[in-house]
DNA sequence: GTGACCTTAACGACGCGTAATTGTGG
DNA sequence: GCCACAATTACGCGTCGTTAAGGTCA
């Protein structure tokens, strides 16, 4: 079980970590940007990932984009990355389906001149390598 | 030839029809999110194609969109847009493909006993309909 | 010559980041 | 009891949209 996903880092780690002012993050919190999680008493708790989020959104926010901005970048990028995967995983198996199905063949079916052969000398089974 | 791409529209009907400023229109080019075509007095005229472009900017400005967000988030729906066309794609090719390779081995190949019938009868290709 | 277009400049409103204040938990 | 975190408020700066002023084409 990773521990990536458990939050260790204090506010201000967090802060330091992604160069981010500490208020800053509470706001990013507030808009919906992150969504750390919390100590019993009511501490944030930053995880790696939410450090990478964060870094995304530092990144975004460094080159102009607003924060209403940044949610549609970040939900348009996740949505490219989810077709992304898509398209490679359909040129798999386009090439595994049509790999799928000479194999087929392969199994129930002999080229002609072979099969004279088999005839010729009695052989009842296809059975080819 | 269809006209939709030729500019038809002076900025004041560009801006009727989709609801923005005038001089909000030019600071729109200004930033590079539309390029109006231009008359040879200079006059730029906007095409169906703009318009379509414009409304969706005002589309994006008005929940909250700054203007290097609008102009990220366009290039990412246009990525999405042929992402999605590249898996509509790779699905069809992909059917298209298994069916391709079934047909080849049909007319490569034969069942064993359909040639063994062939040869008897001193048939020589594997022509089967 | 009038009106619509062009450009540049100025104004007002809003969003964002930072700092200040007060309260609370470890 | 001290230091860090939490929440709210206030301030400064930049962006965006609109308006104003002056010049040009039809």
């Amino acid at each position: 079980v990773p521990r990536r996903e458990q939050g260790v880092y204090v506010i201000s780690v967090a802060a330091e970590l992604t160069g981010v002012h500490p208020q800053t993050l509470r706001i990013y919190e507030r808009k919906g940007l992150v969504e750390p999680a919390r100590t019993g008493g009511g501490s944030r708790r930053y995880s790696d990932t939410d450090i990478a989020l964060l870094r995304r959104i530092q990144e975004l926010t460094n080159v102009g984009l607003n924060l209403e901005g940044v949610r549609r970048v970040l939900e348009l990028e996740a949505e490219v990355e989810r077709l992304q995967r898509e398209v490679d995983r359909l040129g798999k198996e386009s090439a595994d389906a049509v790999e799928q199905a000479h194999k087929e063949h392969r199994r129930e079916l002999v080229p002609l001149n072979q099969a004279m052969v088999l005839y010729r000398r009695g052989g009842n089974g296809p059975a080819p390598s």
